[in-house]
RNA sequence: GGGUGGUUUCCCGAGUGGCCAAAGGGGACAGACUGUAAAUCUGCUGGCAACGCCUUCGGUGGUUCGAAUCCACCACCACCCA
């Protein structure tokens, strides 16, 4: 089976210009393809991680991957499949986050200057120096604003607006698949579902400023749940590779947690192991899917921070969910500092502030009263309720919020 | 450049002088049921030393016993016409 299969099989492919040739470019690992990435963030998310696997599956069957990183493309900000503009980036914030992907990305693709490793390049060099006539006439001439407007990925804009500035978005990720054309011969992009348009516009320009070119891209299926929805988004927001921005047990947490309905199609389009045990793992119904659910946290959370990391939060969430109670023996200890606490009493509902498992003193104390907060065990519906010294000052005390959150305090 | 409409709590959105900490929905959080899932049902959702007090309805100033609501100016946004 070959690369070209084995993505089929795990539902990546989307949408592609042409699966023959892509079919036989890839399969045959001589190819030099490109993804770009866009620094919207000082860290990577789920969507740039299966982009990332994309290019190791390929590297692995041989092919030449190219990062682009989008420090020009940046500056503008991509509007496809979005309703609102995103904010504007300094030109600091944009170099920053530059520079936190490059670092994240090392982590997962082989970089260097041997062949079949991966390469990355940033096309604010090339970008940036644009002049604005010269470029009108050599590269504005390619396009009509009548197919631009009919792009899929500006249908929700009809309705808010969409700037000019935004609008030459397509051309500028156009232009950077024509120059890695040119430097590298780059025949291939891929990138997010969302992303079609602009790499049609981008072989288009390549075909018409080179005769006799050929270019192709494909599109892999973006990550959404059985309801559609966006996978890798929480209340709080995107979930990180950055484990200083969600922390490895919470990342194990998220995957741990998907919906019974999405568990194969994860494991399929994100991880590595073979179709044949996940194929295994299909079979299983109900409750048995507890246990393919932490495969695929495990699984995820060893690719993104390792393997001593993935043990430790599949060890902690085991111990925290374990029937019978929970096993809180490994929880680090919040320090609470008595001088904030009135009249030398820890009052439960500071406590749960101080621990950071409520908000402010009007959420702890609403938890409180519908019965959510235990302490040590037991279950606490007195607002006024007042933790023991002596336990805080010895073992210290272990409060529990809801079903999931534990914290535990001393003195 | 001209015209019209708008800016409300996390989001959408009602409210056009006191009964407004502000309907309804979404989301979030908690409870029940469960499998650390989904669905469903219930509660709850500005803050505080909490049957009371304090701060909010784009900004500033004004009218009034009383303003999210009325007036003036400013800022921003949307749509239509050019």
């Amino acid at each position: 089976m070959g690369v070209y299969e084995e993505l089929q099989a795990r539902g990546l492919l989307a949408q592609l210009t042409d699966p023959v040739m892509i079919r036989e470019m890839i399969n045959e690992g001589k190819a030099t393809f490109y993804i770009g990435f866009d620094p919207t963030a000082d860290s990577l998310h789920v969507g740039h991680f299966m982009a990332l696997c994309l290019m190791k599956r390929l590297q692995m069957a041989g092919n030449r991957p190219i990062a682009l990183l989008g420090g020009g493309t940046g500056m503008i900000g991509d509007p496809s499949g979005r309703t609102d503009s995103r904010p504007m980036m300094t030109v600091e914030t944009i170099q920053h986050n530059c520079e936190c992907f490059k670092k994240q990305m090392s982590r997962f693709i082989e970089f260097g200057d041997q062949p079949g490793q991966a390469i990355t390049v940033n096309n604010a060099d090339w970008l940036m120096d644009l002049n604005y006539i010269s470029m009108l006439r050599e590269v504005g001439t390619c396009f009509t604003v009548n197919e631009m407007l009919a792009a899929k990925a500006y249908k929700l804009r009809w309705e808010k607006g969409l700037t000019f500035f935004e609008f030459n978005y397509m051309i500028m990720q156009a232009y950077d698949f024509y120059m890695l054309y040119q430097k590298y011969g780059c025949q291939m992009q891929f990138g997010g579902d969302d992303q079609w348009s602009n790499m049609l516009a981008g072989r288009e320009l390549i075909r018409r400023k080179i005769p006799g070119s050929n270019s192709e891209a494909m599109t892999i299926t973006l990550l959404t749940n059985s309801e559609g929805n966006k996978m890798g988004k929480t209340a709080k927001g995107a979930v990180w590779l950055d484990p200083d921005k969600t922390s490895p047990f919470d990342f194990y947490q998220y995957w741990r947690n998907v919906g019974d309905a999405d568990v194969i199609k994860c494991m399929k389009l994100l991880t590595f192991l073979p179709l044949e045990e996940i194929a295994e793992y299909e079979k299983k119904e109900g409750q048995e899917l507890n246990a393919v659910k932490e495969v695929l946290a495990y699984e995820l959370t060893k690719m993104v921070h390792g393997d001593e990391e993935a043990k430790m939060a599949q060890d902690g969430a085991r111990k925290l969910f374990a029937a019978g109670g929970a096993d809180t023996a490994d929880l680090e200890a919040i320090k609470l500092d008595l001088s904030t606490f009135r009249d030398e009493q820890v009052d439960l509902i500071g406590a749960l502030v101080a621990a950071k498992l409520a908000t402010n003193r009007s959420d702890a104390r609403r938890n409180i009263e519908q019965g959510g907060v235990q302490v040590d065990d037991e279950k606490v519906t007195d607002v006024h309720a007042v933790l023991d010294k002596e336990k805080l000052q010895g073992d210290g005390v272990v409060l529990r919020k809801g079903k999931k959150k534990f914290a535990k305090v001393v003195l």
